[in-house]
DNA sequence: CATATTTCAGCCGAACTGATATCT
DNA sequence: CAGATATCAGTTTGGCTGAAATAT
C-alpha cells in the first residue's frame, strides 16, 4: 500500500487537516442522505442551544458568510425546520426560529453524529476519546494567535 | 463574545473538522506567501522521502485526482522545482523527479510549516502536543472502518 | 441622506467526470 | 485491438465579493 510522506505525517497540523477532512466528509455523507448539509445542523445547532436569532447573528456565531445564510435557511424553512418572522422592534432583521419538528430533526441529527463519530475514533479507547476531546477543545476555544506582522 | 452552540463542540467530530480547517487555512495562507498551494507542499514531501514517481503513482500516494496533478507538476516544473522526464523503460510514464532547488524549497515550507504548528499548538503543553500527535497519527494510519450497508 | 440587514448575481479555487491522445 | 498513462475540457460545489433591495 502507498504510505503518506513522513515529512507530512510528522507534521501535526497535517494529521489535524486530513483527519478533520476525513471526519467532515464522513459526517458530510450522512447528512447528504437527508437531504442536508454540515451548514444545516449547525443552524439548528445554534437555534436550539441559543435560541432564535437575527440572520446576521447566525452568520456571525457560526463564521458562515452572510450572503451564504440564505439559502440555508430557506432550504431549513422548505422542510419545516426553521421558521421566518420579520423582528417587529427592527423590520430589518429577521428572526429565524427552531420549530419542533427541526428539534427532533437535530436529535436525530445528533445520533447521527455519534454514530459517526465512534466509527471514526474506533481505534482508541475511551480514556484517549476523552484526552482527545479536551485537547481539541482547549485548541478550539483558545484565541487565534497571529504572529505579528514582519 | 458569539459562542459556539454546545451541541456541535460536544462532538469530536466537529472539533476535528474546525481546528483541522483552521490548521489547513493557516498553513495554506503561509504557502500563498510563496505562490504554492498545500498540494505543491505535499508532492514535493512525497518526492524526496520515496524518491522519483510516476504521475499515477504519486496521484495515488496522495490521493488527488490524477487528472489535477497535470497543473501541479506544471508548476512546479516552472518554478525549477521539479522535473518531468519520460520513463524509457515504459514510455506511457512520466517519470517526476525532485530537483536540488526542489529540496531546499521543501526544507523552507517545512519550516514554516513548523511556526505554524507552534503557533496553532500553542495552548498546550509540550508533553501535551506529544499526545495529541500519537492520538492523531493513530487514527490517521488506522483503516477506516465504514458500516456494513443497511 | 447615511447605515444596517437581507438578498441576489457572479467569480474563483478545489474536486470530480468524461473524452482524447499517446504508448505498451 | 485491449489496457495503461497522461492530458484536456467541462461540471459541480463551497466560499467569497459586490451590488441591489428593504428598512431604520
Amino acid at each position: 500500500m502507498e504510505q503518506t510522506p513522513p515529512s507530512l505525517t510528522a507534521l501535526t497540523t497535517y494529521l489535524l487537516s486530513k483527519v478533520g477532512k476525513t471526519a467532515r466528509g464522513r459526517l458530510g455523507a450522512r447528512l447528504a442522505d437527508r437531504g442536508l448539509r454540515l451548514w444545516h445542523m449547525a443552524v439548528l445547532a445554534a437555534l436550539a442551544d441559543f435560541g432564535p436569532h437575527a440572520q446576521r447573528d447566525l452568520a456571525a456565531r457560526l463564521s458562515i458568510d452572510p450572503s451564504d445564510i440564505v439559502k440555508i435557511i430557506d432550504e431549513l424553512a422548505a422542510l419545516g425546520y426553521a421558521a421566518r418572522d420579520r423582528d417587529p422592534a427592527d423590520r430589518r432583521r429577521v428572526q429565524v426560529t427552531l420549530t419542533p419538528q427541526g428539534r427532533t430533526a437535530l436529535a436525530e441529527l445528533t445520533e447521527e453524529a455519534a454514530n459517526v463519530q465512534s466509527e471514526l475514533l474506533a481505534p482508541l479507547t475511551p480514556a484517549e476519546r476523552a484526552t482527545l476531546h479536551t485537547l481539541l477543545t482547549r485548541l478550539h476555544t483558545a484565541p487565534a494567535p497571529e504572529p505579528p506582522p514582519a
